[in-house]
DNA sequence: CGACCCAGGTCAAAGGTCTA
DNA sequence: ATAGACCTTTGACCTGGGTC
């Protein structure tokens, strides 16, 4: 009766104290759970890893129980750093004595990415006019602020991308301590993806999240979702120079958001989500935005201008012989795409179907929802095999011509479209740190996004200095 | 007064250590009640059963000793479980029969498992019992020094694939004067490239090479095609070890890459298409062979040793934090992708069709051939279409749902299937660089690609040490 | 304001190890 | 194998900042 009013621990079953790092759970499973991060270091299983984790054998298996507080939801980067260190004034200044507390960060990371002389090669002495470029130039130095400094729970959400690509292994600047931070904050993640996988059963993916999952009824994309019109910059200079590909691309970003902000299954979406698949398909949106609008952008010439950089960074041998390959190697497989696409005809349907079923992916590891985005994803696709069918309905092989335009999408890199696109004016960005300012913005920032009005709107709001 | 400053052992009179189980106590009487209660075992009076129990005489009596504990208050309640896992005795004997009873589990298995101290998470110190593996290890040792000392032209097409992944940074050993020459040999590949990207335009692709493109006739894929019969190296021991996957993966490698062998219109092409086409997909291939054979190959416990191998390498800092991300996400894409092709149930024709598919793909960047290579994976997906048809003809979304299977195969980094399921055993391997000799191996190494009799040939010919 | 939530912290009393 | 000195881990209970 009034007995099942006392709450349990999800963990071990034994009564629960409240909720902590995100499960509810007893005082044993939280003290356990805190020293085990705080400690870092992992637990080996004597046994199978299925020891049983109960009130009276949660001790048994350290590594089960562990591994069971992450599968039942404790977050790892809830616990945060120990407040012991009452640090004598004196010792304190040594450790810290080249950096206030408020600024340093900023300027390493400012130092580090924009006005670099190694890590971008396409890097130019151009201001950002665009407000969009400072825009993204502002969030950058902010996000990575944030990123680096804040382990509070209320930030959580936000940090969850810390992956560093592989690319930037520029670390040389940062202090050792953000480093080990930010190493053992990747690590801990890492720790807690594996413990889901343990726990999990594949098949029991959904289980977790899927329970609020509700239909989304009626069409997945109206007319109005269709258009996809980029304003160019201005008109294409006979020579280009960097700020018009760093410009043209900004607006083919922002455009590409706002679309996808645009469609009404993707607005019933929880904003966690909509980030998590904007993150994981940025790359694939701008590259289909790159093949759709790449008359009007003058891809090819974008491309050779591209390539000449990359000489004259070869030449200065500002690059490694495997970025330069990893480079060339990505624009080869842009301009292949591209050229595919044109030489299918595809048409703005079909694009808006194909970034629909991209966006809707549900092949991510840790997303939410996961069943629902599948049955968007298949919407997706149902939709263009109808259009397709219906608009071409001599060429029976055209549906599944263009479900195998996916795959190669998948085969290009976004840190090298960053730097290939972005880098050149705002410095090594990470667009998924982005995403989600840009989602959270007005659609007033995206050049003509299929409605008339909007163009002129835009620049009284935004004027170009 | 301050005598009471010292307490003491109320059951021995001994210096007490603080209250145990209900008892001011010393460290003696503590641990004798504990291990007395722990092993239940009764002890026998040979006096009286008022045995003096005194610092000095406490252990002529254990009967005596344990009477006066519980007469002074300690409670046998207040004694816990042991907090070690129960465990299969006979393994447990097995497993440590080197080390003597005292040394604790920890350290066996962190002395089996991780005595590594190179590049591999997942180094181990077993021989290559078998011979596909003696075999890779062999023709890695002499791939790499071609790759790294062969810069004449008639070499050049072989080495196509100089790409060093950004994960293996692993030059530690190259003289500078090699590095040298082969960043300049990717260089100038990057540089013919970029030539061509500047002077062909994308729509002229084909123009290069295209003359003598046949087509080949009949059905791409017969039954005896179809069979992808596993063999796995014997039972699944129930601890795997790292040489059991090692095995397994390479078996499985062998067996895809001869599949591929066997297809008619794949021997037609040229043996460079062959084997761009093979470094192109094997990832891809082997991925999805993983999906197929999963059940044979006990893939969950197989992720789960991984799991396993990689959490003692955070441990003792074997692995970069963007490594350790890096590998889990790819174990979980795993995971995930396997999980939800079981789901499907797709069956081995499907399987063999995505394979074709997968196996002819025009997306890459210098590929001879391309038109032909496209014509032979439409006919693959037309046999898939035609196959899903008539096998489930009442499940109209079953085509597109497979083909979009295909695209997140793209995510899977083959370096990092390298890591997974090759580098535990033969070392750092680039499975690109074997795959010309695998393919032009017989078919006898592969174990059971079909046919029934092969296995005892094949254990004659093969014999395993 | 004050109740509540959930971080953090403490330390008695469990546990365990390992040599004699 | 047992004893017991010595060390680690557990978890009940407490503090404090933030929010409603």
């Amino acid at each position: 009766m009034d007995m099942d009013q006392i709450e349990l621990c999800v963990v071990c079953g034994d009564r629960a104290s409240g909720r902590h790092y995100g499960a509810i759970s007893c005082e044993g499973c939280k003290g356990f759970f805190k020293r085990s991060i705080r400690k870092q270091l992992g637990y080996q299983c004597r046994g199978n890893k299925n020891c049983e984790v109960t009130k009276h054998h949660r001790n048994r298996c350290q590594y089960c129980r562990l591994q069971k507080c992450l599968a039942c939801g404790m977050r790892s980067d809830s616990v945060q750093h120990e407040r012991k260190p009452i640090i004598d004034k004196k010792e304190f200044n040594n450790s810290s004595s080249n950096f206030s507390p408020n600024t340093s960060i900023n300027k390493i990371f400012i130092r580090k990415d924009l006005n670099s002389d190694n890590t971008s090669f396409l890097q130019s002495n151009f201001n950002p006019c665009d407000l969009r470029l400072q825009f993204l130039h502002k969030r950058m130095a902010n996000s990575t602020n944030e990123r680096y400094y804040s382990l509070s729970p209320s930030q959580a959400s936000n940090d969850d991308d810390l992956s560093m690509d592989s690319t930037n292994n520029g670390n040389g600047d940062l202090s050792d301590a953000v480093t080990v931070a930010r190493d053992k904050q990747l690590i801990s993640k890492a720790l807690d993806t594996m413990a889901r996988v343990q726990f999990l059963d594949g098949n029991d993916l959904s289980s977790l999240t899927e329970d609020r999952c509700f239909d989304y009824e009626g069409p997945l994309l109206q007319e109005q979702h269709v258009a996809f019109n980029l304003q160019i910059p201005g008109p294409v200079p006979p020579y280009l120079n960097i700020h018009y590909i760093c410009e043209s691309g900004s607006r083919l970003l922002f455009l590409s958001v706002h679309w996808a902000k645009n469609i009404p299954a993707f607005q019933f979406l929880s904003s966690e989500v909509q980030i998590s698949l904007l993150r994981n398909c940025w790359g694939e949106l701008f590259a289909l935005g790159l093949a759709q609008c790449s008359q009007t952008l003058s891809l090819t010439t974008i491309l050779s201008a591209l390539i000449s950089h990359l000489h004259a960074s070869i030449a200065q041998d500002k690059m490694s012989a495997n970025k330069v390959k990893q480079v060339t190697d990505h624009i080869v497989k842009l301009r292949d795409y591209v050229s595919t696409m044109n030489r299918l005809h595809v048409d703005e349907h079909e694009y808006a179907y194909l970034k629909a079923i991209s966006l809707f992916s549900p092949d991510q590891p840790e997303l939410l929802l996961r069943k629902q985005i599948e049955k968007l994803q298949e919407k997706a696709f149902q939709s263009l095999k109808d259009y397709v069918h219906n608009s071409f309905p001599d060429d029976n092989d055209r549906f599944p011509r263009l479900l195998l335009r996916l795959p190669p999408l998948r085969g290009l890199d976004p840190s090298i479209l960053e730097e290939l696109f972005f880098a050149g004016l705002i410095g090594q960005v990470q667009i998924s740190s982005v995403i989600p300012y840009i989602l959270r913005m007005g659609n007033g920032m995206t050049s003509g996004n299929g409605n008339r009005q909007v163009k002129s709107e835009q620049l009284e709001e935004f004027p170009c200095k």
